[in-house]
DNA sequence: ACCCGATCTGACAACGTTGTCCAGGCTCTA
DNA sequence: TAGAGCCTGGACAACGTTGTCAGATCGGGT
């Protein structure tokens, strides 16, 4: 009794403000349940007279049917969630795009959220999303323990880690070649005759970050140069550490000449500490970036496919789905280098 | 029968891959079904040892309670939708994360979707997620008609339109100034010594793309300048057209000395454009871009706020369904025109 | 006129959860 | 020690849909 106001809306509260339902249109229409639900169903067995009868009870009524309990009774909810870290980062908007154009194809919904890289909050949305039954996940993962998917994954609930490993569990992986591309990278700055090189990634703990500083090191001894600790900086990537980072390195006692930069975030604070930097700093990023071309120098950048990441692990997702598929395997997509200039500058005196 | 194989997943079809209930648990920890009911929801009424002898059952079977049938029992979903152009758009993506955030606040998770600008497939998507019973929707309309939500509105689906107005139906809208913030930077560019000046925009069905080329009028009207038909574009944003459009502008009888973009999209594709041209054409842009102070010369725009404009829709939806908010409103948010460089630059002789 | 089969229709149970309501056991007081 | 009152636990129905199955209706052939 303690909600009366409102003046039309939600009067009952249970029942959906009061939506009509199948029995609603079966008593307008005249006709038993099941009528209603294989005309709604396009089920064969009604006679054109009656269909439309029921069409119109449907129509005057506004009637729609109810997914959540058809979800209950079929099993399949038709739907998928897809946990990433950040929206509004450009990088997974495409991602997060590609995902839903494969899902919607399979005619299925995608439900995400973010994680904003707190391992805790991946965990509370994925099983968020699970108790809503979905029936797949492409995760990217902000911790390094999925252990607590195990009991989904017995159930058969199909996923997909996308980007980064999952940890202690066996399960489909679509990456980005992180080590080879950031290898690639910093070895072209050395093709230009660097060797005092940076290094500014993401936090150690997320995978990517870890490979593409594993990639560095490998160019740099594959070309003989000792490393120093102070060229490499690993942290958050918000812009008031890197554009610390970024200068120590420039001013430091043993200035480095040439910078790589471990994703986008990185590159564009990077970018913008090198424009007031009076030498001309050689750049290379990881991730490709809108208008790169158009900077001066233009960007010189290892990219990878967002899109295509999020387009196999979604197909996969769904060949868990439709029971081919049954054997987890590591697909690891190639990156490519964007010679733009900034790359390319020999090393300044 | 037909589908025998499948080692372990998804035996018996309809069970979600055999997901233990409530039911199993209560057997397993020889109790009641309410009494894992309460144990599960944390509601009073259990001692401490039955707690803890059904809290272990839950966790040995791997329970995890279904939300689609709990859902279908109280009548809300918890669950909000998001329909809007295409989440790879750098514009959205803020947006998208702003709902989300304020989503997660209250609770709820957020179903989203990409219209890909097709008013067919708005409906279609906006229909599906009324069928999942979400608690309510943000709309980025595609269409102009949306009489096709009036069962649903008149249901309690609360409902925001967002970034342009819904078409013959009355709820609640988020706008941007678009029509202000046109008329600014286009005088913006008139104080700047212009007067043939081109306006490169959306189609203009699209609410926003008719308000910001009313906004250019206006500036033009307000200064007294003659505006050409030749002068103004509007169309598909792919860049072909666009580059053309620009190209003719440019190249024309009367020649235009600065071109006012109706996006991000126009305005991304016109500076490449403005790249390849000798004279200083001026640019000012609607929606700021990433790095847009670093180009040469630096972007000047009329900058929206995305999040702000999500933020608000999502509030907005909230309030309504906290049962406050109920006569529809129109909130038209303020752009900002922020000059650096582009939209300063004097008309080329 | 009657029966058979094909076609159409509807009653009923089930999906997994939660709200209602009642039963039984306990404690506390008179 | 009996009765009142509280606390815990469980049986049952309901949410809106679909699958099963059996009943009703109709046409045509004998």
């Amino acid at each position: 009794m303690t909600d009366m106001a409102r003046p039309r809306h939600r009067s009952s509260g249970n029942r959906y403000g009061n939506r009509p339902t199948m029995k609603d249109v079966a008593a307008r229409a005249g006709v038993g349940l099941k009528t209603v639900s294989r005309v709604v169903n396009g089920e064969p067995g009604v006679t054109p007279e009656t269909e439309r009868r029921v069409q119109e009870a449907i129509d005057a009524l506004g009637f729609r049917r109810n997914d959540s309990a058809r979800v209950l009774r079929k099993g399949r909810t038709a739907s998928i969630g897809l946990v990433l870290e950040d929206l509004a980062d450009p990088f997974y908007g495409p991602l997060s795009r590609a995902v839903e154009e494969v899902a919607r194809a399979h005619g299925a919904l995608l439900i995400n959220g973010s994680s904003a890289e707190d391992p805790e909050r991946e965990q509370e949305l994925v099983l968020a999303l699970c108790a809503r039954r979905v029936d797949g996940l492409v995760v990217i993962p902000a911790g390094d323990d999925h252990r607590y998917l195990e009991p989904e994954l017995k159930a058969g609930v199909a996923t997909v880690f996308v980007d980064r490993p999952a940890g202690h569990v066996d399960a489909d992986v679509v990456l980005s070649d992180s080590f080879g591309g950031a290898r690639d990278g910093v070895a072209h700055l050395i093709a230009h005759g660097h060797r005092r090189i940076g290094f500014i990634g993401d936090m150690p703990r997320i995978h990517t970050a870890a490979e593409r500083l594993r990639g560095y090191r490998a160019a740099m001894e594959d070309a003989g140069i000792p490393v120093r600790e102070s060229w490499m900086s690993l942290g958050v990537t918000d812009p008031e550490r890197v554009r610390r980072a970024a200068e120590e390195m420039l001013t430091g006692p043993d200035p480095v000449t040439a910078i790589f930069t471990g994703n986008n975030r990185v590159t564009v604070t990077v970018i913008r500490v090198l424009a007031e930097h009076p030498h001309g700093v050689a750049l290379v990023g990881f991730d490709d970036i809108e208008l790169a071309e158009l900077l001066r120098p233009g960007l010189t950048v290892v990219a990878q496919d967002a899109a295509a990441l999020g387009r196999t692990a979604a197909e996969r997702l769904f060949g868990q789905l439709d029971g081919d598929l049954l054997v987890p395997e590591r697909i690891e997509l190639p990156t490519r280098l964007i010679a733009r200039g900034s790359g390319e500058l020999p090393p300044a005196p």
